[in-house]
DNA sequence: ACGTACATAACAAACGTTTGGTATGTACGA
DNA sequence: TCGTACATACCAAACGTTTGTTATGTACGT
């Protein structure tokens, strides 16, 4: 429902009757509204990063373990490549407004993304030492580089699904890491 | 307002006392509060089409008019790089929520990043036909990659501004530029 | 005199929150 | 083993406020 209608449109009586319950429950957990939205967005945070990891194209391998492969599938992971991806991701975006207006939700959502970048570092160093990556760069600032790429993309994805399929998605993350991995290439050769 | 309390805070009474006015003025002028908060953004974004471009480091010298200085500048002008940018790109992340609930709204916002996209097109058409920019892409390929860079980097900017002060996002900027650069050179050399 | 441009006042509906109450336990002394 | 005491879990209803919207009034240029 958040997914369709919006922060906007998210009431205690809609959440209430959309799990078969009254709102004297929500209120007897938690003591308002902003700490239900904020328990709300921890639980979808925390569902998010326990899903299955995406793994590339085919499906019966598994998850590619370190360098360049495991930053692809992560930034895949985050890409809105099919609805139920999308409808994940228009909460996201949409939790952004009230996000933005409440300090306490937005230092949430700092850490959230700062927690993220984290591990694209990871992925990113791990890719610099199997020289898949110049280093050159910090791992730290190609991550985040990486990351900003992909909530860009998600958004673009997000208003224009019809411009933005999960082909040319994956097609524009590809050409965007092969800009990452292209002049180190140039480097090696020198 | 609307960049500190966000679109869940906006209330025909808010607007019309932050105008010194009535709420019947508002009604005056329009039917509902839908096709005031769609006037809203419609302004807003006419505003920021027509606020003077930014320009490269310097502040004398004259906008570059065409390749990959202009695409640049195009791009750093998305960024939040002070105050009062980054209050208007807080409102119109905070208006994604909204959009993304009212098919209308969205239809609206696809299309005004889909002209700031093609824009960004002819910027990137002229870098490749200066040469600054490998032309086996297809320059809107190219153009969104940047557009959801720098729309990425512009939400990780607004949560954490610590972390992204303007000389970061500027270099992050560069760095991605030099990125899609990078390659030509080397295929230039083969 | 009449329509446009507003202000003021009132409207029903919906909001977050509070309240009073009813089950269903669980603990414990007699 | 029973009965009292108390906490927890939850519902239904109502609270006062705020919402978007509508209705009515008034000033004024033409």
């Amino acid at each position: 429902m958040l997914s369709s209608r919006g922060f906007e449109g998210l009431t205690l009586r809609a959440v209430a009757t959309e799990m078969g319950a009254s709102t004297g429950l929500l209120t007897h957990y938690f003591p308002n509204k902003r700490t239900l939205v904020a328990h709300a967005l921890d639980v979808l945070d925390r569902r998010s990063q326990e899903r299955p990891r995406r793994i590339a194209p085919g499906d019966g391998s598994p998850p590619p373990a370190a360098g360049l492969p495991r930053l692809r599938a992560a930034l895949l992971d985050i890409l809105p490549l099919d609805e139920a991806a999308a409808a994940g991701n228009r909460i996201w975006v949409g939790s952004w407004d009230v996000a933005l207006a409440d300090p306490e939700l937005a230092t949430a959502h700092a850490a959230r993304y700062g927690r993220a970048r984290a591990l694209l570092t990871e992925s990113v160093a791990s890719a610099q030492r199997l020289g898949e990556l110049p280093d050159d760069v910090a791992a730290e600032q190609l991550a985040a580089g990486a990351q900003a790429f992909a909530l860009g993309l998600v958004v673009q994805a997000l208003f224009a699904p019809a411009e933005f399929p999960a082909e040319r998605q994956t097609a524009l993350l590809d050409a965007y890491l092969a800009g990452l991995a292209g002049p180190a290439r140039e480097v090696e050769r020198l």
